[in-house]
DNA sequence: CAGGTCAATGTAAACGATTACAGAGGTGCG
DNA sequence: CGCACCTCTGTAATCGTTTACATTGACCTG
């Protein structure tokens, strides 16, 4: 059926070892003989059967990926700057996504290995632990924006500080209340932008937060309309965890007559596409996902190829404010490409 | 480094063959030798060496997705329908996304080949002529969305189909004059749309027609604005081919001061997530991409685990016309979860 | 011209799994 | 009791590469 390496050598008239070396581009072949054997490999439509290769060099030039179910926008820019890098370097990607469940996860990492030199774990379902008992010892681990221990290479996006630079913005507007409509509670990026809207709120003398679940989804902005209407001492302004929110609750609010940002001031987080095509564009912070995701896979191989036993790499990728109307003071602006970017 | 099956024999106290026929569950073996080996494996962390199993077994269980590069939305759903699919029958994903010319696409082809017991192809820039020049003969292919040769599997979503729906839901608004704003001219979805758009306002007897240029993003629906408003004997409505350029127009639509639906209808295509949270909520025409992808995997494995030389199967997926109230009439009704499906 | 060096190629031993074949021991049946 | 047959396990061939080592001339040098 296949094609093998045997057959080019025949078909060349020389020995399968001289193939391989002017396949891979090692050792001192004759031009004549070389061409020959090139031209024979083309006729033949041959190609190097991978697992034999991989068999003998140790090396399956494979990275794998392992997410978790996740939303739209991200997975596809993650997997874009992971697979532009991987590319250019040689290497293959194997992914797996939409893990439910933590024993699913673990049996996705264990059937991983033997088939990938390394893998970039973003998955709030695998524990570290659990990482380090179903791998080989010294086995190269990327985590992305996973709670990860000291043993393994990790990169996270400043969540913390986007959402900090973000309330600063606001309260520089003039907003005093500042609700925050959180994102699931189980997701690190949704803790960390919390734990930036508290500390920037604190740093201000601001006790009077006010804190309303959500999801991630739209629907969950829509939502909670309701509830930042309902009290009396209520809101000026709401910060959304991310712009699927932010958007969801925008059109709440445009259904309700509310005003944005007279009435209301709206930011969100992520900067997706969208943001700036809604009424009004979104203020949000702008988050490198597709840096992101070259970046793992470049500490990835460079981990590869590099002595093993070297120092664990800690990573924070900054964020970026990007300022546009729906918080107020720049209304009247002109719509421009991108916004303002700060920071 | 890695630990072999000889490891785990030697651990057991047993040969390889019955360490391969227990984990395997191949041929008989005494309950309490597997339970040993099974003990032993574990203890010792051992995991197949996937290469040599391949190389004596033929089969890789892996599949190839080769994409082209394609915004959010798309890309995400898709492969998470085929991943929910391939991993529940065993299979692992090899993934390679962006390809930005041809050239590129047909090395990976290459590339891919030897890896993979099949593939799934979704790249208008990969010619079905290459394909089978860089395939061996009989190399199980599904070609995705792509305009492809009888040679293969293929799939396809009724882009047709939908934008007919959706032009004579328009008419029977009343809508007279209705343009049409294009996505790329190379891009298969966007052709067969705008052959919808055409072949429906021909049922209907208008001529009329106008085609605007764009390329799917968001940027080119807020450019077509004032194309739109130029010249005199304007249209009432516009079809979009995709949503995010509805988006884009329904932004510029907005800063003119333009009503929509009241002065200007407007529609979409791929019911993405957000269309229901715009103001007004677009009306547009769901795809149902992740259905799409797990298709595809499923008739690629079928095909694998088949008799080789059976018939090609060519599979046409329905779409389904949301109607929201960006095109007029539902206006005024209360939100509902999902607008109103027909179809 | 003997001996050493070097370039170009071939031979064969790995790599880690699966599996055909064989052997050992037990059981049933005529 | 002898033979066939079944169950359980081991031995060794095999898959398609890469690469250490061997081999063969050609060329250079003293």
């Amino acid at each position: 059926m296949s094609v093998t390496i045997r057959e080019v050598a025949r078909e060349a008239s020389v020995s399968v070892a001289t193939v391989s070396r002017v396949l891979n581009g090692k050792g001192p072949v004759q031009a004549e003989t070389a061409r020959r054997i090139r031209t024979a490999a083309k006729r033949l439509h041959y190609v190097p059967h991978g697992g034999a290769r991989s068999l003998i060099t140790r090396k399956t030039t494979t990275l794998g990926v392992l997410l978790p179910e996740l939303h739209g926008e991200f997975f596809s820019e993650l997997i874009r700057g992971i697979d532009v890098y991987a590319r250019q370097k040689g290497y293959h990607l194997l992914v797996s996504s939409s893990h439910s469940d933590r024993a699913e996860s673990e049996e996705m990492v264990r059937a991983m290995r033997g088939r990938v030199d390394g893998l970039i774990v973003l998955s709030p379902d695998v524990r570290p632990h659990a990482l380090k008992a179903n791998l080989p010892e010294g086995f190269p681990v990327v985590l992305v924006n996973t709670a990860g221990g000291a043993a393994f290479d990790s990169l996270t996006v400043d969540n913390f500080g986007g959402a900090v630079e973000m309330v600063r913005h606001m309260i520089s507007l003039g907003h005093g209340r500042i609700a925050f409509l959180q994102g699931p509670s189980a997701n690190r990026d949704a803790t960390e932008r919390l734990r930036g809207y508290r500390e920037a709120m604190a740093e201000h003398g601001r006790d009077g937060t006010m804190e309303i679940a959500g999801n991630f989804r739209e629907e969950s902005g829509y939502e909670a309309c309701r509830r930042l209407l309902a009290g009396k001492n209520r809101p000026t302004a709401v910060f959304a965890a991310n712009d699927s929110m932010a958007i969801g609750l925008l059109c709440a609010f445009q259904e309700k007559g509310i005003r944005v940002p007279q009435d209301f001031a709206i930011a969100g987080f992520d900067d997706i596409p969208i943001a700036r095509y809604v009424t009004p564009p979104l203020t949000s912070v702008s988050v490198p996902i597709a840096e992101l995701g070259a970046r793992a896979a470049q500490v990835l191989i460079a981990g590869l190829e590099a002595d093993p036993v070297r120092r664990r790499r800690r990573e924070t990728l900054a964020t970026r404010l990007v300022v546009r109307s729906s918080c107020g003071e720049s209304g009247s602006r002109p719509r421009s490409a991108s916004g303002t970017a700060y920071g």
